[in-house]
DNA sequence: CTAGGACTTGAACTAATGGTGAAGTCAATG
DNA sequence: CATTGACTTCACCATTAGTTCAAGTCCTAG
């Protein structure tokens, strides 16, 4: 199944090959091994990694997005794509929330800090 | 000129001891010093932390935050806030830009990785 | 004037986060 | 079959934001 090396993958996805295993380590991505115990990918794994990356710039820890990818399977339908982006959809609006409660309580700073 | 001890300042900005001798060392807090080398605050230190708190919900690291902080002057005056506030709204708002800017990624995402 | 709670320092420690580096092993080519 | 680049693992690094500890000092109320 796995054709790809850490390489072609870190080539492919824009990482660096020590990121690739890091991520393979903490499960966002899963890798077959050659009878000499090197990693080959599927083709997928390079997607997978772009989509962790903008997983991160929403502010997902690995660990998050490790949960997040667990619903992607292989060779993934519309229907998964789907869930991955109300999911992430969901998540980076609920930051922008977020961020929108902390600017009005720094509105109301002057009068917190009357001195 | 400061009154406050460490665990009054403690108690009014409703974060640990401990943590009012960090932002001190690390400048967000400045200290008096009694005869006997205890640590007296002015009472905008408490305030001071509190506008710290907001700050770290929108993202600034405690390095930032000194920045953000050394243009406040001892008993601000209102355009004083108003130049924090808008600092701090200018940088909320550029981390929103970024997150919708990650959501028209996530958008692309299906075509970015056709399989 | 003394008891004990609050304070002092500096260093070590914690815990999460996101990787990197060194030393050694594999594999494909000339 | 040897070279050389890519691969392996495991330990380690750096940052962030504090907390904890020990050993000692201060200060204030009774």
């Amino acid at each position: 199944m796995g054709t790809l090396t850490v390489g072609e993958v870190a080539r492919e996805s824009g990482v660096s090959g020590s990121a690739v295993r890091f991520y393979e380590r903490q499960g966002l991505i899963t890798a077959a091994r050659t009878g000499g115990n090197q990693r080959r990918f599927d083709p997928d794994a390079a997607c997978r990694i772009r989509v962790a990356r903008v997983a991160q710039r929403v502010g997902l820890t690995v660990n998050d997005i490790r949960d997040l990818l667990a619903v992607l399977p292989p060779n993934p339908e519309p229907a998964d794509w789907q869930g991955l982006h109300d999911r992430l959809t969901a998540e980076a609006e609920r930051r922008i929330r977020e961020l929108h409660a902390a600017l009005d309580d720094i509105g109301s700073g002057r009068r917190l800090c009357d001195l």
